[in-house]
DNA sequence: TCCGAATTAATTTTT
DNA sequence: TTAATTCGGA
């Protein structure tokens, strides 16, 4: 027992040892929030003698819902196998799937992800006669995806125009053809729990009795349906445990509501709060780097993030002509740390958006440095991969349309759009699924018979291979392809890129294998659910390159040496083009968000920007990030081509006049003093406290007013399709409008209009 | 029905 | 720029 309380500060320690009632811990980055999260399991599990089975853990990612089981196996030996752990997506499907009957869903539910979801509603958007230029599936999708997060069902939707009228019969006609696909999309996975809670007292009953003790991770990032899931979950007991930090709230965008921790006592007024404040990870100065731009900040919870670990390197701030130059410079730095000590992995760049990493894989790529790109395109989104995949799911469940309209005609079997279309109206009609339309056009002598005969050939070979469905996944999908002749066909292709899909296919299989390996009871419904639910960021790491990633995935993660690129004004900051003045909320979240990227840092910290950067074709000139000037100068080393006399819009800082103050002239490696420092000595050194710098709002009178805000009824210009009038208006992300062009009416970003 | 060519729209972040 | 989708000819 005394190994759970070992090594702990005494806010740690209080966090593990809290008893009953709800709990708020404030984690600052660095603070040793997992290892408090590990330990109260345990302490739970030991002290208190509560079954594994009874206690759930939430956490953001697969990858740390794997670490916290295998953390707590070391510590309480054979009992972390019961615990439920997972993130709410997981841990929500796996009770929906407990409780199937109950809530009228077949229990082998197949689950959509967004490429999925985009398809479907680009069918239903089709099949409801409507355009969809004036109704993109993307568009749409966010709409819907946004009424779950809030727990709203089409009726509840607000419908002030036609526009939204219709969306919201497009969510309940997609709402449908969901339940008769028997698929569920991301968002359903928590929202359906939610309603079916909210509707069934029964079942809220067995499940607010199912767990005695909740703790849930990153509860900065959590939204309204969540939060709801959660306290249903609590009502009774109130064992909440509840661990995050509001300076690393980063996914507003996606629902995540902030106040859900800073307003955690208005819903638990009798919540212990537990503040973590000292910093176990990074320097004096990176740590001083990041609180003072996190400082500018308005809306936070106020608190003091110290360290005892020694003032360490200066943060570098890399200057760069352009684009090239950045990567160049980036790169050679780079080159220079792994000569002096530092491991590959050891290195990580991050960026703002995955946009950014062409330049920097092709620069790595050039010197022969191995690097990893985390993130971008999903491995298990390869086409060939969601080909094979959904072959598996059609046999899974025949119901199941956008697979199936995936494979109908892959590899190519002579059953095109004529015989599609015929599928889909006769679907319709009976509301069916479209895998019954295709029995039922196969069964009618009134159809051509050259179709009639395909679509048999096809039954043929889905019967054949269903019959094989018990013999898992693995083998099955070696029957697949094998039945198919898929590899045979990419091998024929002889190009570079058909042996990379086979490659990846071989993947497949092997990741298969280990799964059946690993699971207790393989089963294809699993397999198939770990595979969407599982993301690129939750593959370990275990070779020696260098990670690059966007700032959202590097969350949680920590690296002796980061680099963050591209900070330039409307980069990171990043803003949504929108006509008229910034968004101080969205300006807070990147504000944030570049606290996240530089405390990921635990030696070294070098911050890049580029005075002009390629884009499309033409070259733009280029602002330094506005978060580079808050951070004190006595903080930062600047090196690399600074000699420019001003940048094209000097900034005013507080400390100093404008740029040509702050740069000192081309001192080009001068910050280079790349060894890596000795192994750090414990050190007792007094506390010192790092304090924001205070009364430092810059000043800011020259924000961009250039463009006027777009409204309805306004006659506007786009570079394609000449001057139109505004008959929409939408707020979104990213806001569009609907626009009437001479050649018919389309929904367009706003940014991309200008008004005439 | 299939393939390559032409067109067109788009850049945030992800479970 | 480039990825994705549509189009047109075979």
């Amino acid at each position: 027992m005394s190994s759970i309380a070992t090594g702990l500060n005494p806010e740690q320690l209080a966090a593990v040892e809290h008893g009953q009632g709800p709990l708020v811990v404030f984690a600052g980055a660095g603070s040793g929030k997992t290892r408090v999260i590990t330990r109260r399991v345990a302490h739970l599990i030991e002290a208190h003698r509560v079954p594994p089975y009874r206690i759930l853990a939430v956490t953001f990612t697969n990858k740390a819902a794997r670490e916290l089981r295998e953390r707590l196996e070391q510590l309480t030996p054979g009992q972390a196998k019961s615990l439920w752990v997972g993130t709410f997506h997981a841990v929500c499907a796996r009770l929906l799937r407990a409780h199937a009957a109950q809530i009228g869903l077949r229990k082998d539910f197949v689950i959509y992800d967004d490429a999925d979801q985009k398809s479907m509603l680009t069918r239903v958007i089709d099949g409801m006669d409507l355009d969809d230029r004036v109704f993109p599936p993307k568009q749409v999708a966010y709409r819907i995806n946004t009424a779950k997060q809030e727990g709203k069902s089409p009726d509840m939707l607000e419908a002030r125009d036609p526009f939204e009228r219709t969306v919201r019969e497009i969510y309940a006609e997609y709402e449908e053809r969901m339940a008769a696909a028997s698929a569920l999309d991301f968002g359903d996975l928590i929202y359906r729990l939610v309603r079916e809670l909210d509707q069934k007292p029964e079942l809220r009953a067995a499940l607010k009795a199912r767990f005695s003790h909740v703790l849930v991770d990153e509860f900065q990032d959590v939204n309204h349906v969540q939060f709801a899931f959660v306290q249903a979950l609590c009502e009774e007991h109130r064992n909440l445990c509840v661990v995050g930090d509001d300076d690393q709230s980063i996914y507003r965008w996606r629902g995540a509501d902030r106040r859900n921790i800073l307003e955690f006592r208005q819903h638990f007024p009798d919540a212990t709060v537990v503040k973590l404040e000292q910093n176990y990870r990074s320097t004096q100065r990176i740590l001083r780097a990041a609180n003072a731009v996190v400082a500018h900040n308005l809306e936070r919870e106020p608190k003091r993030l110290w360290t005892e670990n020694e003032d360490g390197a200066k943060v570098t701030v890399v200057a760069c002509d352009d684009d090239r130059d950045e990567s160049h410079t980036v790169v050679q730095a780079m080159l220079m740390l792994a000569d002096n000590g530092y491991a590959r992995k050891d290195l990580a760049l991050l960026y703002r958006t995955h946009a950014q990493s062409r330049v920097f894989e092709e620069a790595l790529r050039r010197s022969n440095l191995p690097y990893r790109v985390i993130g971008g395109l999903r491995f298990y989104d390869r086409a060939e991969v969601k080909d094979l995949l959904a072959y598996l799911r059609v046999i899974h469940n025949p119901a199941d349309d956008v697979s199936l309209v995936r494979i109908i005609n892959k590899p190519a079997r002579g059953i095109g759009k004529t015989t599609l279309e015929r599928m889909t109206e006769t679907a319709a009609r009976g509301g069916t699924s479209l895998y019954a339309a295709l029995l039922a056009l196969r069964d009618d002598s009134s159809q051509p018979a050259a179709s009639r005969k395909k679509l048999a050939a096809f039954t043929e070979l889905l019967d054949k291979l269903t019959e094989r469905k018990d013999r898992g996944p693995a083998t099955l999908a070696r029957d697949v392809l094998a039945a198919t002749s898929y590899i045979d066909a990419l091998r024929a292709e002889d190009t570079p890129e058909a042996d990379s899909r086979i490659e990846n296919i071989q993947e497949v299989l092997t990741s298969m294998d280990q799964y059946e390996a690993d699971a207790s009871e393989p089963n294809l419904t699993e397999f198939l659910e770990l595979v969407t639910l599982e993301t690129d960021a939750d593959r370990s790491v275990t070779d020696d390159a260098i990670t690059l990633m966007t700032v959202h995935a590097a969350k949680g993660l920590e690296f002796p040496v980061v680099f963050v690129a591209g900070l330039e004004e409307e980069t990171f900051p990043s803003h949504r083009g929108y006509a008229g003045e910034e968004d101080p909320d969205e300006l807070e979240e990147e504000r944030r968000l570049a606290y996240v990227a530089f405390t990921r840092a635990r030696e070294r910290l070098f911050l890049s920007y580029a005075n002009q950067r390629r884009i499309y074709n033409d070259i733009k000139l280029r602002r330094r990030s506005r978060f580079l000037d808050e951070i004190p100068r006595d903080e930062v080393n600047l090196v690399g081509a600074a000699r420019r006399p001003s940048a094209p819009a000097p900034m005013r800082s507080p400390y100093g006049g404008g740029s040509s103050s702050y740069s000192s002239g081309s001192n080009y490696n001068a910050g280079y003093s790349a060894s890596r420092p000795p192994a750090r000595s414990v050190t007792s050194r007094p506390a010192q406290r790092v304090e924001p710098p205070r009364g430092s709002y810059i000043d800011r009178s020259e924000a961009n007013d250039l463009d006027g805000g777009i409204a309805l009824g306004m006659r506007v210009q786009h570079s394609k399709f000449g001057i139109g009038r505004v008959t929409a208006v939408a707020d979104g992300v990213p806001p569009r409008v609907t626009v009437d062009f001479p050649d018919g009416s389309r929904s367009i970003i706003s940014s991309y209009l200008t008004p005439v």
